[in-house]
RNA sequence: GUGGCCGUAGCUCAGUUGGUUAGAGCGCCAGGUUGUGGCCCUGGAGGUCGGGGGUUCAAGUCCCCUCGGUCACCCCA
């Protein structure tokens, strides 16, 4: 183990980043987005605490599952509390639904940070970001397709295109068990042809050969029997009831009967979104489906549930490589230059922000030119310039900034007028 | 966690078979213009060559370890 050396330049720990600016208007923008979508579909912001007792996750999404088995940050706390960071929303929303007994239908939805402690590449990181929803109290699969639209309505937003859904059943207790026993006698047939990590483990988790991507497993498995064919008539209609709220509204997606999500609350629908664009194996945009024992299991009543994550890293990636949502810098509306010994910039732009403007400025007394330079590169629409001669007659100088070198010589006391009309931004729409 | 590739100014990179004070473009700062940005010209600042150890008369160049990035596997967001 690496002793924290003292030797070398300080960066952000393995799988961790800094977001800067410009960069982080595109985030700003990303939270805004969602947070109107989530309006218009009757979510509610919550916030939970980052770390949680591990118990929680270790019950939740279970113990076999690579994230809680091998990438949770625990740590004891000086209390003695064995404690993780949360490697994903849907526990902790749950758990302070069971917390505090919110009425049903319980709409949430959530901004958070979640941490894996696995090997850090692009577009996988030790701490990453995801935006999701959860919805507690129905079984309702009308919510099922409300809750797929909302993730869609978000990729169409930003701009992608190339985002693929793809829907799989994963049955539930009734009729699960049936067909994992029918899988596991159908590998028994095909042991010897798995891959080599499957050939002793399918015993284990049969439904994850179904997911795994070397050719051995996939031929072994493309005649093996269908999730989809075994769904009890309950859950055959409940998928049926979805596919057609989902064609109703508008929403493409494909049938994968592969599709085998990682956590073990699942139950019924899950769905994945794909960035086509995406390069590389981390292509998953965003995923989720329905938990519907998942708040018994910690200790709330019976209540079925769905929700979605969305990496926002991902989905940024995926953004680039479609060439859409660039980061959109907020420009100040105006740059004060002074030319006095700083007071009149001092005192401008306490009145340009108190009249709600975006007021920047220079420093240090530095040189007309450069002070000027500075306002260019700003990208504010005007400079207002103050030197002695505009002190002496009460004036300001406001030159245009964006267009040529037009400028005209302004009252002190008309400057807020004269900018307000021109600067007034259209209040935007977040989404199309 | 396993294997491959990579790591030189703030950024993108060059750096000859190891050989004096490590370079370019962009960016930044200043001047050209005693009060005017964007283009242009001139100058300047800025580097533990990721870190540590080793080989050598000599290491950015070679070797080992380590840290970080990246690709594949794995896993997923």
């Amino acid at each position: 183990m690496a002793e924290g050396s003292d030797r070398g330049p300080l960066r952000a720990p393995r799988g961790t980043h800094d977001v800067l600016w410009p960069q982080s208007s595109r985030w700003e923008a990303v939270v805004a987005g969602f947070a109107e979508l989530a309006r218009r579909w009757d979510f509610g912001l919550v916030l939970n605490p980052m770390f949680e007792e591990s118990r929680l996750f270790r019950r939740g999404i279970g113990d076999e599952s690579e994230v809680v088995g091998k990438e949770m940050y625990e740590f004891e706390d000086r209390g003695g509390r064995m404690l993780a960071l949360r490697p994903e929303g849907t526990a902790s929303v749950v758990r302070s639904f069971v917390e505090h007994r919110p009425p049903v239908p319980w709409k949430a939805w959530y901004v958070t940070p979640a941490f894996r402690y696995e090997r850090a590449a692009a577009g996988r990181y030790r701490q990453h970001h995801q935006l999701g929803v959860e919805a507690l109290g129905t079984d309702d699969p009308d919510l099922d397709v409300e809750v797929i639209a909302l993730a869609a309505a978000f990729y169409a937003w930003l701009g992608l295109t190339r985002v693929e859904l793809i829907v799989n059943s994963m049955g539930c207790p009734d009729c699960r068990p049936a067909y994992v026993e029918a899988l596991r006698a159908h590998l028994d047939a095909h042991a010897g042809e798995l891959c080599d990590e499957h050939r002793d483990r399918y015993v284990q988790n049969p439904l994850r050969v179904l997911d795994c991507k070397k050719p051995e497993c996939r031929a072994a498995t493309a005649e093996a029997p269908r999730l989809l064919d075994s769904l009890d008539e309950a859950c055959a209609a409940h998928l049926a009831r979805v596919r057609a709220g989902l064609d109703a509204v508008g929403v493409a997606h494909r049938i994968e009967t592969r599709l085998v999500r990682g956590f073990d609350y699942y139950s019924r629908t899950t769905f994945e979104f794909t960035g086509l664009a995406l390069e590389g194996a981390q292509n998953a945009v965003g995923g989720g489906g329905r938990y519907n024992g998942l708040v018994e299991q910690i200790g709330g009543p019976p209540t079925p549930g769905i929700g979605f994550g969305i990496g926002i890293e991902r989905v940024l990636l995926a953004c680039d490589a479609e060439g859409v949502f660039p980061a959109a810098p907020r420009p100040p509306d105006a740059f004060v230059v002074d030319l006095t010994g700083g007071e009149a910039a001092r005192d401008l732009v306490a009145e340009l922000r108190r009249a709600g403007l975006g007021a920047a400025r220079a420093y240090d007394g530095r040189s007309l030119k450069s002070q000027m330079k500075q306002a260019g590169r700003s990208g504010a629409a005007v400079a207002l310039i103050v030197g002695a001669d505009e002190l002496a007659a009460g004036t300001v100088t406001l030159r245009d900034l964006r267009h040529g070198t037009d400028q005209e010589t302004v009252p002190r006391a008309a400057v807020l007028d004269r900018l307000r009309p021109q600067t007034e931004p259209p209040e935007k729409d977040p989404t199309p």
